[in-house]
DNA sequence: CCTCTTTATGCGTTTACACGCATCGACAGA
DNA sequence: TCTGTCGATGCGTGTAAACGCATAAAGAGG
């Protein structure tokens, strides 16, 4: 019961659930959800661990960066959970935008699943973000 | 997104999911509701509050008692995510106690589903939750 | 060692819960 | 109208969350 309601804690903000619909995609690394939520570093780094300690992602050292991920079914009722997710965000505008953002980013060059071309389009998509 | 968000947020509490699994059984007054779960009026009250503001529960008056019961799947979503929590809620402990003192509580005559003894076992339950 | 990129965290501010106590308001029945 | 039962709400307290700014920490690469 109170692991069910953790789980909902980890789902009860919008900013998390463009998140975890990034995730579906795939891993990701921390600086590209930024982008793509287009927050502050830190608001998506605490939102990042809200979503760990709720038990609902994992994350993976490499190099300078890290990697995120959604927990793979240890859990049915995670499973279920994200079966849910996946059928309902996939309906949803800004799940949609954010999608396409995040394909075109990876098209420009971004850190997406270990096979990133490094400091090519990103550092220039940060300064694009601080309106530099 | 934000409805989505709203219906977690609601979702996000251990005394709610345990009012929403109540209310699986069907139409419950705030009595009966505050005797199962054990907390004080106003806790009860205000948490019947969430989860209407959410969008997760309606209420009905009738006499000096209010009956809630869960949304009848206006939104496909909702009607997913009750499905989600009947089969997830069933299987907890905590849900299955709280049903259990539920049925206790209507065969000793709750006041449930509009046919109710009116007066008979509530009062002496509310006198022995508080401690008289 | 120094610098750059990425991520985590301390700080302050603001808002939202969570809880119980006490009280008010709504209603029914005498 | 008076009383009893229910439910909502104002109040105070304590905790947690959301956000950005600034800074530290981790790692890569000169």
């Amino acid at each position: 019961m109170q692991k069910m309601a953790s789980y909902f804690k980890g789902l009860a903000d919008g900013n998390r659930l463009r998140i975890l619909n990034l995730l579906f995609h795939g891993e990701l690394c921390g600086c590209d959800i930024q982008y793509v939520l287009n927050v502050s570093q830190s608001t998506a780094s605490r939102h990042l661990s809200y979503l760990k300690n709720a038990g609902l992602v994992l994350d993976r050292r490499a190099g300078y960066r890290v990697y995120y991920r959604l927990v793979q079914s240890g859990d049915p009722e995670i499973a279920q959970l994200f079966e849910y997710l996946v059928m309902t965000l996939s309906k949803d505008k800004v799940s949609k935008a954010d999608m396409r953002k995040l394909r075109e980013a990876i098209k420009d060059g971004a850190c997406t699943v270990s096979e990133w071309k490094p400091l090519s389009g990103l550092a220039a998509r940060n300064l694009q973000t601080k309106g530099v």
